[in-house]
DNA sequence: ACTCCGACATGACAGATGTCATCGCGGGTC
DNA sequence: GACCCGCGATGACATCTGTCATGTCGGAGT
């Protein structure tokens, strides 16, 4: 019997994903999760043998639970299920250890399949997902460029970001300028948005 | 028998909400749909009594297809489930007829009872969600500056933006103005996404 | 008829932003 | 040691934006 630690902040999915689940009959949910923390503790407390995560949480996200369940418990192993499924995430995901990536839109016999497949050890990502990745590419940013586009991501504008890293405004005015210019994007907050889309910021 | 008409773009959470929605004994799920054409057309074929809509869909959104069914079959109780629960969509869903608003992280009684409530004519809509679109009041965007707003949303400078809405680049500059005044930001991108938040722009 | 308001436009000006050249510092690499 | 590259900074310049004053036009109310 496979014991699996569900996490996902909507109630009504997770109890669904649960039934679901438990449908299967060598599958049984042991714990469920609506919030990173939560699903960190729930983890620790029922050593489970996979954990299925929702990328998107309040608190820690699932990438940042996946991570330190790895470090801390390696033989959970993690996979992520998400509705919004960017290049970028995958790529972090499968750096952090994750064994399993799908969007929400597969069927559910995938997702009770790709439980058993982790779970003896393999790995699998959605192909269109993958085939997206590849073709998205690694991000074009310096991590430092990353972080200034990230803090200007709301809109705000030079002075206050620069307040947010701690940089000069004309330092900032450098970062976005290259980060623009490498995405290909008219000004900043285009480049927001495509940063957005692959996934190379939050 | 209730008969439900069930449209989700996320195949996963579609079937799950399925099998636990046939689970009750008296209601039965007679048609799936992933996109919101899918949703109109089965409407059509299958005239349910309780339409349960996913607000976010490719093509038509949930509240686009809730104004058609409405307009065309105003017999079918129209409800709307969705994960990001702005406030300016739940006033917009009740001006278009839309019985029944919860967001996904409500339990799944809440769920099976809601639609139950809205098939017998009777409305609800989340306290808090109610709670939050009553605190946040009605746009105080003309249409037109919420059109411009939007075709902005993106990032695109104003000549680009100015071109999409077929206006001069000087009309546009002002109604972006007077739109991140009256959003109290210090520019239409912040304007935009405190207009994103607030559920005034799509 | 009169008034108000929203849609649309123009012109002008200040301040914010994008761009570029240039600099120093430190950590790798050949 | 020489070199490249990323990080951080400055200054100058051109352009883009935000703001305001001002005007026209048509529809809705009174």
């Amino acid at each position: 019997m496979i014991r699996v630690l569900l996490a996902d902040d909507e109630h009504l999915i997770r109890g669904a994903l649960a039934q679901m689940l438990e449908l299967e009959d060598d599958l049984t949910v042991v714990a469920q999760a609506a919030t990173g923390d939560e699903a960190l503790a729930a983890c620790r407390r029922e050593a489970p043998d996979v954990a299925v995560l929702d990328l998107q949480m309040p608190g820690l996200d699932g990438l940042e639970v996946a991570e330190r369940i790895h470090r801390e418990q390696p033989g959970v192993a993690c996979m992520i299920v998400t509705s919004h499924g960017r290049p970028g995430h995958l790529k972090r995901a499968l750096a952090v250890g994750v064994r399993g990536f799908l969007p929400k839109t597969t069927s559910a016999v995938t997702l009770a399949e790709v439980v058993r497949t982790v779970h003896t050890g393999g790995r699998h990502v959605d192909p269109e997902l993958a085939a997206e990745a590849i073709a998205a590419g690694d991000t074009p940013l310096t991590p430092r460029e990353a972080d200034v586009l990230e803090a200007a991501a709301d809109g705000a504008p030079v002075d206050r970001v620069a307040g947010r890293v701690h940089l000069s405004p004309g330092t900032v005015r450098n970062y976005l300028s290259t980060a623009a210019a490498k995405l290909g994007a008219a000004n900043r907050h285009e480049a927001v948005a495509t940063a957005r889309r692959m996934g190379w910021i939050s």
